[in-house]
DNA sequence: TTGTACGCGTTATCAC
DNA sequence: GTGATAACGCGTACAA
């Protein structure tokens, strides 16, 4: 790898012209200038990116921290955190944590080590890194949930209502027992659409429903058995609100195992919209999350964050809005 | 941000010790060790990852470039990727293409300015950053898509015998002229595939296909449009294949839209499985590729080659299979 | 076993 | 306008 050193020589000049001229400095003749580019140029030179990070104490990167690449709501977050990211310079990082608390951890150290701009964090939920983050001087923003004690901006949705609207939607559709299958205990989104689901029904008259929860994991085979398990019962559910697009996929796998048609039978209204939502049989009702917006939104505020020194804690809730679709229309 | 020095002091050792001790060397007074680690601990110690790159010349991060976060095939291959890497120690950097040429170029040079370990790139086809990478002396794995004529590792699916075989099994099943929808000129997967088509048919005695064909770029815009432009034509086929998953939606809306199910009126087999494939209406013929062990290969390919100094240049082909559902059955 | 001191490749602060 | 030169934080020969 050739360096600023070889690049000044040829050049004949001083590494620190060198580096002026690479940097955009307009205080350099051009002669020097042109001088400059063509022995870069021939050289092949490309700056040392740790050195230039160690030397100016920052590194132009983003680390975005979510559970589940596949889950079409993230990809989406980080497609409005790329854009934005990528348009004020910065890379962005994506981490995988698979909604597991070790993971987050690891990779927030990783982040914090690497000395990365900032974080952009859906938690996990339980103990997570925020201890690591709120030691930090790092700034950081928590996308989709919010970070448990932590400082740090927050970009949420308004899912608990969602999750109302969505069941009382059920019961105007004409379904009476709306069962709902959500995410893991202690994990925000899942409590919140669980409560929205609880307001939805006691707002409709309905109380007896603690029967027709059942809690799993954010994933498709959590869900199918949740499914199996709540259809099987003596009374059964006779529609579900379901907490992911991924989940659904799973319910509905079970559905189609049981012979069962999603509207006709049982209905069914799922969170976040998927590009395959409408085309599944039959086509979903979901509630959609504006995810692209939670990312361009936390980028945003993480880049404000970074520029300035602003301290405050500001919390930014979107709201999301119901697609009605076969799915919640009894046959 | 504490510093190593910071350590040392409190500990009443020197910086060397501390580095002994924080990367484990076994030859230090397990007295010094303790108090190293109790220093650091009260300290929020944490080591400056630029700094130890830059001395230690290399960054424990991967690069894996795609062109798509949203196809479920490739954040099949990343959490391939990511497996094998992250138990190897590395962190691995997403970074997306969007089959831009360009971004892909930026991306490539960003990582070798980063010096990152290795580099896992599914190309374009195009330009590309090869000239980058083949000048430079880091690693790097071609996926999905062979690189054009840099050197490196390569990790294909035998595309070609597999879009052969779905054609012949769409005539198989009774269909008499098959289309197909696939991707942009010179994008190695979309002339394989095209071409493969081609073989299919003339393997069955069908050679009129020129009018039958349409390229667009890989994503569901363009493919809807291709299909409505195949389906008004005076002679249209009667079944596709279509080159990519996020494509086979768009076509499936416009089937929608037209009022046409696919199986019954127009036949349809589509590249790479997704999870909700089966679920769709009806559900989907695919050509599952193995996306997950390209990225596992190609990420145990690429730490090979960075462990040792191995310069020869690999290509490992797999093979993907049909998954035969309804909509390749006509009604 | 431990400490001193140098260098990794840059950028920024000085003098000139 | 340009060039020495001193850091940035760490790891490691080398000396003790």
């Amino acid at each position: 790898m050739t360096t600023i050193n070889e690049v000044a020589e040829r050049a004949g000049v001083s590494t620190a012209t060198v580096s002026r001229v690479l940097n955009g400095k307009d205080t350099v003749d051009s002669e020097l200038v042109a001088r400059v580019l063509t022995a870069a140029e021939e050289l092949g030179y490309r700056p040392n990116g740790p050195a230039r990070n160690l030397r100016r104490q920052k590194t132009p990167v983003l680390a975005l921290i979510i559970s589940d690449v596949e889950n079409p709501f993230f990809t989406a977050i980080s497609r409005g955190v790329e854009d934005v990211a990528h348009s004020a310079g910065y890379s962005v990082v994506l981490c995988n944590s698979d909604d597991d608390p070790d993971k987050e951890r690891s990779y927030v150290s990783v982040a914090l080590q690497e000395r990365v701009a900032g974080i952009l964090l859906s938690p996990t939920g339980r103990t997570s890194g925020s201890e690591l983050l709120s030691g930090s001087r790092i700034p950081f923003v928590a996308l989709d949930r919010p970070l448990p004690d932590a400082g740090g901006d927050t970009v949420l949705v308004d899912t608990r209502s969602a999750a109302e609207q969505a069941t009382r939607h059920l019961v105007e559709r004409g379904y009476r027992r709306p069962g709902c299958i959500t995410g893991p205990r202690g994990v925000p989104t899942a409590e919140e659409r669980l409560d929205g689901y609880l307001r939805g029904l006691r707002a409709v008259g309905q109380h007896d429903s603690e029967r027709l929860v059942r809690r799993c994991e954010f994933r498709a085979a959590g869900a199918r058995r949740a499914a199996q398990e709540l259809l099987d019962t003596e009374h059964p559910p006779d529609s579900l609100l379901v907490a992911n697009n991924v989940m659904a996929l799973g319910v509905m796998e079970t559905l189609a195992e049981k012979g069962l048609r999603a509207g006709d039978d049982v209905g069914m209204v799922a969170f976040d919209d998927a590009p395959w939502a409408g085309l599944l049989d039959p086509p979903l009702s979901v509630v959609a999350q504006p995810a692209y917006d939670i990312g361009t939104v936390g980028a945003q505020l993480l880049l404000d964050r970074i520029g300035e020194r602003r301290r405050g804690n500001t919390t930014t809730t979107l709201s999301a809005r119901l697609i009605a679709r076969a799915s919640s229309h009894p046959g």
